[in-house]
DNA sequence: CAATTTTTGTACTCTTTCGCATATAATGGT
DNA sequence: ACCATTATATGCGAAAGAGTACAAAAATTG
């Protein structure tokens, strides 16, 4: 018993007991995260996932248990790779006007680029799903819109601090203002509108949050 | 041949020939268009619409074709309801802000009050399908979400006319932005984020779009 | 009333899909 | 070398889902 315990406790530094993964369960979820980005839920059945990721749906059993469970994991992946890539651009030393820029664009090429075309945003997604009506999805997306919402709140205020925005700015509100940026371009860049026509929103956020060009 | 070109030209206005429809097409396609905006396209079954509308799969078929078709002339239905139903509210006579304020509002409360709970814009929803791949739902969802901004384009435009807008003001700006309080009115909606925390952001896309209150 | 036309309801086929049972392979422990 | 343990691969089984065939029902036309 104390044994079993000890083995359990070392099993993330030593080797596993068994026959050994073929696979890194951190590509397979990407993987899966692909798929599922891609068409949603419902409309992603498993013989897709392991078409995408190459492992036998036993093997995907195994790893992350039911359709359901994986989803989860898929997009729980999602939330920690968009903090991971977008936290250096909000913590960026330029000027609000040019972060501000930089994050938008950011999240509107992500949006477009996708390998199988134009795809939105993971978090919009799983929000229209109906697998939304999950209480642990339900919580991961209202989590992450108000990550959303906090991130660009401190950004505002680190940036009236500075005197780049009016002390009579709400941050709150300009960030509020800047997730709604974020939600439209989703939704257009999945409507598959064209880039050109979706740039000029990212101009207009900018010049209502920052207030018109002065140069 | 003759014969019968007439009596399909006279189709419309006299009665049909054979057995007469038990139900109102209308009403059916209303029906449908609730459930496929509950859940979406791919997670809705025909035996659900089946269920909601009560009639057999047969009449669905014979009524409306195939699956897809059925979701198109239901999301086509969405639509003129929602021109009809928003259609005054832009027109009226009313100051800016408080006209800016019922729509936004309006809109959230069809977004939060489904008969199963909150549901979120169904052009949104339609967008983050995986059917928006059809190119008929996506001209269609093109068309929708343009004549949002151009709605709202042409009161903003309207009301700089009269002076309530500064004359720097770019309407068709204004427009988008307030297209994108709509779009994440409908996601926070859909995220079942409680609507006190949701209502806010009327007020800050108000306070962004018209200014700080004066009064 | 008989013939024709259209709708309705039951039941059917074919395909897809989820989840798992079972057998085989590969590793660590003794 | 042998056992315990974990992973892989084939494939099964039950269920759901889309679309349709067919017969009965309900209307119009002559």
């Amino acid at each position: 018993m104390v044994q079993k315990v000890l083995r359990q406790a070392a099993k993330a530094a030593s080797r596993r007991r068994g026959r050994p993964r073929a696979f890194e369960p951190e590509t397979a979820l990407a993987q899966a995260m692909e798929v599922f980005w891609k068409d949603g839920f419902a409309a992603t059945s498993l013989d897709d996932v392991s078409a995408a990721t190459g492992l036998n749906r036993p093997s995907l059993y195994g790893a992350f248990g039911d359709k359901r469970a994986l989803y989860l994991q898929a997009y729980g992946q999602y939330r920690k790779r968009m903090n991971e890539s977008f936290a250096p651009l909000f913590a960026a030393r330029e000027p609000l006007r040019t972060k501000l820029r930089r994050i938008l664009t950011a999240a509107l090429d992500l949006y477009l680029g996708g390998p199988h075309g134009p795809r939105g945003c993971f978090t919009v997604l799983s929000a229209a799903s109906d697998a939304i009506a999950d209480p642990d999805l339900h919580s991961l997306v209202g989590e992450a819109i108000d990550g959303t919402d906090r991130a660009f709140g401190r950004m505002f205020s680190d940036a009236r601090a500075a005197g780049e925005l009016s002390a009579a700015a709400d941050p709150r509100r300009l960030a509020r203002m800047a997730s709604a940026t974020i939600h439209t371009l989703s939704i257009r860049a999945r409507a598959r509108i064209p880039r050109a026509e979706i740039l000029p929103i990212i101009d207009d956020a900018v010049t209502t949050i920052c207030g018109a060009e002065s140069a």
